[in-house]
RNA sequence: GGGCAGGUACCAAAGUGGUUAAAUGGGACGGGCUGUAAACCCGUUGCGGAAACGCUUCGAAGGUUCGAAUCCUUCCCUGCCCA
């Protein structure tokens, strides 16, 4: 702990907003300090919007402290209003648990659980037996309900509808703050800036029902400079897990980095040092493709491990380098039954069967507009039937767009 | 519980018996220009079909009609006002 890990967080650019920076700071650099985040079971994966928060416990735990993830397999049977448009599809118990389970397992990738740096806890384990009657006298009590209503993360819902059930979630989340304190000594709890409200309530509590004082700390919410919401595209989120999003994918998400965004994501989702990023951001035009192929290995790498983002940018090299495809391999391939390669498949057929277009109609719009092509030969006719001949030594290359890339081959 | 206003495609929002697969805007996608960037220009944007055309869609289910997103009934959901 020599350098300021507090300073160091600060410079990539993680901080939003602090409860006492001035306490955050001595706590952090000068204790062993017991921090948490919490994360929603809302789906199997977490997605490249969780990041952030990942790639702050990784900090921490490097300089010495102790992570605790938390998974909201409780607070997400309720579902959190703050900042949200509108409420939450609620799911059922079952489900949320296996999705909680999933979450463990994909945290424990970048964290490794050993209990003792780091360590998941499930929040159903206090919040599903707790007793309604008597969590309103002990905790309900401490909550201001005209202190809510001011909340900015409400302000929305206030216009659009909130029921009941969303408006307990502050509390909740505050109760888990309290528990953590108590059962494991912990001090700092951080979060996305639209926790902000949710994460001040657990300080507030804590210092109501143990007079000990605790601390905040969150990050920005991040856009890209296009506007777009961090790990979101048209296609849906950017998944962490690789069945969903398959690393070549993901390679290729951080890769489309827009040029204003290369800094600030280097220093966000990278552990490279702050002074090889200043070099890296640096470079002009189309120089800047370097920094973003090292962004798109090093982000590819920390989700998915060295060997396939190493596939993936020999994938990537072969889709857009233009020399050769003796990396072909590593693209996205389907295996087709040779038999029907034989008889000639039509090519909107071919195409939203791989997934490179969500429809024949699509696949024929694309067509008619010079959108496809074969072995980097457009398609200029609906009857162009793909076959047998057009497999090379490395199979046959499809594209959509400029982009979109898939290798087909012949399943025998 | 009562009164009022609503639920249209990815989103916002027109449409109030046929000319509506459904205006317009945004988004997205494709082409052009580029650096796998941004900006800009052009085009596309329910499914199937080469096409003719067929099928499915306007909260849900029924009904009226030659014909409904548009009219009627019931139900579900949302907001506002009153309790």
């Amino acid at each position: 702990m020599t350098e300021s890990i507090f300073n160091e967080l600060k410079a990539r650019g993680f901080i939003a907003q602090v409860s006492d920076e001035a306490a955050v700071r001595k706590m952090l650099d000068e204790k062993k300090t017991t921090f948490y985040i919490g994360f929603d079971g809302t789906a199997a994966s977490l997605h490249a919007g969780s990041l952030v928060p990942i790639m702050a416990m990784i900090h921490l735990r490097r300089a010495g402290h102790r992570a605790i993830a938390l998974i909201g397999g409780g607070t997400t049977m309720v579902g959190d209003p703050s900042g949200r448009t509108e409420m939450r599809q609620i799911l059922d118990e079952t489900t949320i648990r296996s999705f909680g389970e999933s979450i463990r397992a994909q945290l424990d990738r970048y964290l490794k659980f050993d209990g003792a740096g780091a360590l998941a806890v499930n929040n159903a384990d206090w919040l599903l037996p707790l007793k309604y009657i008597e969590f309103l006298r002990d905790i309900g009590r401490h909550f201001s309900v005209n202190r809510m209503l001011a909340a900015e993360a409400y302000k929305i819902r206030l216009e659009r509808g909130l029921s009941f059930i969303e408006f307990n979630y502050q509390l909740l989340q505050a109760y888990d703050y309290l528990t953590l304190f108590r059962t494991y000594g912990c001090t700092l709890q951080m979060g996305g800036d639209d926790q902000w409200g949710n994460i001040l309530a657990g300080v507030d509590l804590v210092r109501r029902v143990e007079g000990a004082a605790v601390e905040a700390l969150t990050f920005p919410l991040l856009t890209t400079s296009a506007g777009a919401k961090m790990g979101k595209t048209a296609q849906g989120a950017v998944w962490l897990d690789g069945s969903l999003c398959p690393p070549y994918d993901y390679f290729q998400y951080w890769i489309n980095t827009d040029d204003r965004d290369v800094g600030r994501f280097l220093r966000l989702y990278t552990l490279l040092p702050l002074g090889e990023i200043q070099r890296l951001e640096s470079l002009a035009g189309s120089e800047l493709n370097e920094a973003k192929r090292i962004l798109a290995y090093e982000a590819t790498a920390l989700t998915h491990g060295e060997d396939a983002a190493r596939d993936a940018r020999a994938a990537a090299a072969a889709a857009f380098g233009g020399s050769g495809q003796k990396d072909a391999a590593s693209l996205p391939t389907t295996a087709v039954a040779r038999g029907r390669l034989e008889a000639g498949i039509a090519p909107a057929e071919l195409f939203a069967e791989i997934g490179l277009a969500p429809s024949r109609g699509e696949a024929k719009r694309l067509i008619a507009q010079g959108g496809l092509s074969v072995n980097n030969e457009k398609i200029d006719s609906l009857d162009r039937k793909l076959t047998l001949a057009d497999i090379g030594p490395d199979g046959m290359i499809l594209k959509a767009g400029k982009k979109k890339i898939h290798r087909v081959v012949a399943d025998d």
